[in-house]
DNA sequence: ATATTAATCTTGACACTGTCTAAATTAGGT
DNA sequence: ACCTAATTTAGACAGTGTCAAGATTAATAT
């Protein structure tokens, strides 16, 4: 429903976030340009700001939702795995993983970068519900809900450090140097990264142990 | 030796990259400014093009110099820890977050920046010195050569991963929910720390395990 | 010593960026 | 049909990185 004429566009700002996606995607954060996103959809150069106060602010608008498809993300893994508490903290660290390599650029805007306002009530909130949507996994497998139990929360910090750490690598291309990845096939590839991840969790896991050597 | 007049400062070449770093620190890499640089060092934005061919050529400079500080950072923390295998590799995840929590702008540089050549020589040289410094301490911890042992190269993975997640989410403020953190003094958070470091390897471990629940 | 060359630094220009303001255009409510 | 409010454009401004041309100094050769 694009009028034939430049002005009332009808549904810019949503163009816009979708443009800004794009330019996100094609650039990177540190090459992003409001500038080019008002080109891409086809506005000009003023026109972004009628519907976000900033470029921060669109900046802002776009690592908020990607909060929401991060977690979409982290369930979709777990719809299609075994549904034990092990398996589906596995899960949720391989589509931890997906989201970062398939949106790396998106994934830098929200976990790397300081051009979003973290403190802006939308970003906020979607970025607490990923953590909340982690703390929910920890505590099936725990069975007890990690505030005020040191242990389990200590659960979530070590699940979500090895997951964000393997994401982060990833898309930085740190792990070239790790040859055995290269020539894996994905299930191969999952394999070791779900052993990995597990490693972080430290309930039910007594007979997964090496024993110790001699 | 500063000459009283402006031209041929003498040392410019070092003056611009600790200007640099003071830019990086208190800008961001996100809002650094060569012609901050430039006047933080006294000197015309032109004057760094003699001396780095580019932006992106001072800030490789900069990334490579910080992987040599980085390394230092974990050995400082071995050198005074246990100097058993596994608490040398726990010394040098804590150093490696030291260095992270003590300079973030300059971790962000070399780990999640596009601005740096990763190509460029120098750069490439010096990362590669921490990728191998990480996997000597898996091999006495392994006491196998990590290249061509697959066990033994996954645990660098993981102990990389592990390290690395916990210091990126620090720096973004991303444990400030992880509340029994903020009430712990220095050694208490270091010893969670390494306790969460040491799960990502699989070696000797053994004693360690909790029991598989009842 | 003096002249010539090379290195260093300054200055001004260019295209680009984000943001601000004023003007133009259109939509919606009366 | 009109008036108001919302939307978009267009132009200006200070800031950015980089390039080219000049000014200044250091090093070298004669």
């Amino acid at each position: 429903m694009t009028s034939k004429t430049n002005y009332h566009h009808g549904d810019l700002r949503r163009a816009l976030l979708s443009a800004a996606e794009e330019e996100l995607s094609e650039k990177g954060v540190e090459a992003f340009s409001l500038r080019g996103v008002a080109k891409r959809a086809g506005v000009s150069h003023g026109a972004p700001a009628h519907h976000f106060e900033d470029a921060r602010g669109l900046l802002t608008e776009l690592a908020a939702q990607g909060y929401q498809r991060f977690i979409d993300a982290q369930e979709l893994r777990q719809g299609s795995s075994p549904k034990n508490a092990e398996a589906q903290l596995a899960a949720s660290g391989l589509g931890y993983i997906d989201f970062a390599t398939e949106n790396p650029a998106l994934f830098r805007l929200m976990f790397s970068s300081e051009r979003p306002d973290k403190s802006a009530a939308v970003l906020a909130k979607a970025a607490d519900s990923a953590f909340d949507k982690l703390v929910t996994d920890i505590e099936h497998i725990a069975q007890t809900d990690p505030h005020g139990d040191q242990p389990a929360m200590t659960d979530v910090m070590a699940a979500w450090a090895i997951a964000h750490g393997l994401a982060d690598l990833l898309i930085g291309d740190r792990l070239g140097r790790i040859s055995f990845l290269a020539g894996m096939s994905p299930e191969q590839r999952d394999g070791v990264l779900s052993e990995i991840i597990l490693r972080a969790s430290t309930v039910k896991r007594g007979g997964k142990c090496h024993a110790p050597d001699s």
